[in-house]
DNA sequence: ACTCTAAATGAATAGCGTTCATTTTGTACC
DNA sequence: GGTACAAAATGAACGCTATTCATTTAGAGT
């Protein structure tokens, strides 16, 4: 009895619905179901049984609720890998991580790439552990960040491709004016399988890697 | 006197103001005058001095006049260069010109990389263009479209990055939890010359190619 | 001159993100 | 327990978007 409305006063803060977490995790949902078309403030706020206008008090734009996803988002991958594997393959399962989280979410590379950090921590998070294992693998402080974008670049850009329809490179009627390039697409390897787009991700994967090492060694 | 009104009916046809081709490079102008945020139906028609529904007689959606820029641009992109470089310069040069080209238009990244390339001329004929500086290198058949797509994907990751802003890695008041990224963050070259995205490329694009050459050797 | 077709028009639609004055809600204090 | 205050939710409005449609205008062939 005592307290019965007041109850919850034993410091803790009362518990919103509109906090930045619901708001991010609701909106994730959102995306999931219906795509990014899908989601807009008005769907996001249906989602909450709100008034659009109602996040206006707790977001000051959609696109802070995309930076709240993007941030949330690079949470999930994983990095626990540096410090279980060595830097090579630690590295390839980090990159895989990467790029199937954004693969998901390709709208928001958009965002991200052109995003600051400073208000990102997990964002944040997730390179200061990378970083580390590139450190830990006796790389020079000044050649981490440059090879860091560059396989950042890489992994966004096969993030694009992973969600390419599988015959994107079908010439169709022009094919007799592409003759090399059409005998090219049809011999290579997991066309009928629909892995073409890992087997790019793997050969680009490779090849960065021989070629840090290649680097590395001179 | 005779048919002065019917005049230019020697075989030519009319010269209609909305063709493909004009409305693509008023597009074009409207894009490089107010970017894509202020590339509307309604500006492309004022460019063109036309009722914005006059667009449709001509282009079914929006997507379409976007489709139309992507290979108009394409043809931008350098690929003689496979005609007067070795390959190895040659794909370097390539790259280049392809970043350069897209990092002027990163909305249309999205677009392009799940585009099919049946529909665009130009397109293709870059494709044939380098598939054809690789053959003549002596690469394998099978191996040239994941070696394509994977540098593609470097390519269009690189493009986000040239347009970021220089100082997307402060971490400002948050650096105290990522001291190694920091550290490493001002270590970079190209920091404070502006050419650090000039830096991730060559490391990227070096990598690549010397990983290329490595897998090509064993 | 008449006909047929292609093209441009302007009004209308539905949806978008966002703003704002107002009302409702919930908590802390006296 | 009533009152004051701040936070939060509301619904109506705004300006913008891409797109559609019935209608008008204009041009070319017969």
């Amino acid at each position: 009895m005592a307290g019965t409305r007041t109850r919850r006063s034993a410091g803790r803060p009362p518990q919103r619905v509109l906090t930045r977490q619901n708001i991010t995790s609701a909106a994730l949902d959102v995306i999931t179901a219906r795509g990014y078309e899908g989601f807009t403030m008005s769907s996001l706020a249906a989602k909450l049984q709100v008034a659009p206008s109602a996040l206006y008090n707790h977001a000051s734009s959609k696109a802070e609720v995309l930076r709240w996803i993007q941030d949330d988002l690079m949470a999930e991958v994983d990095t626990a890998c540096f410090e279980t594997l060595g830097w090579e393959e630690a590295v390839r399962s980090w990159a895989r991580s990467y790029r199937d989280v954004f693969a998901r979410h390709t709208p928001l590379i958009a965002v991200i790439a052109v995003l600051q950090v400073s208000g990102a921590p997990r964002t944040l998070a997730m390179y200061e552990a990378v970083t580390q294992g590139f450190l830990r693998a006796g790389w020079d402080q000044q050649r981490i960040i440059p090879a860091i974008v560059a396989l950042e670049s890489f992994i966004f850009g096969s993030a694009f491709d992973a969600v390419a329809p599988e015959d994107i490179f079908d010439t169709g009627s022009l094919a007799s004016e592409s003759p090399l390039f059409t005998a090219a697409v049809a011999a290579a390897p997991g066309r009928e399988s629909g892995k073409a787009a890992e087997q790019a991700f793997a050969t680009g994967l490779d090849a960065l890697m021989r070629g840090f090492a290649a680097a590395a060694g001179k």
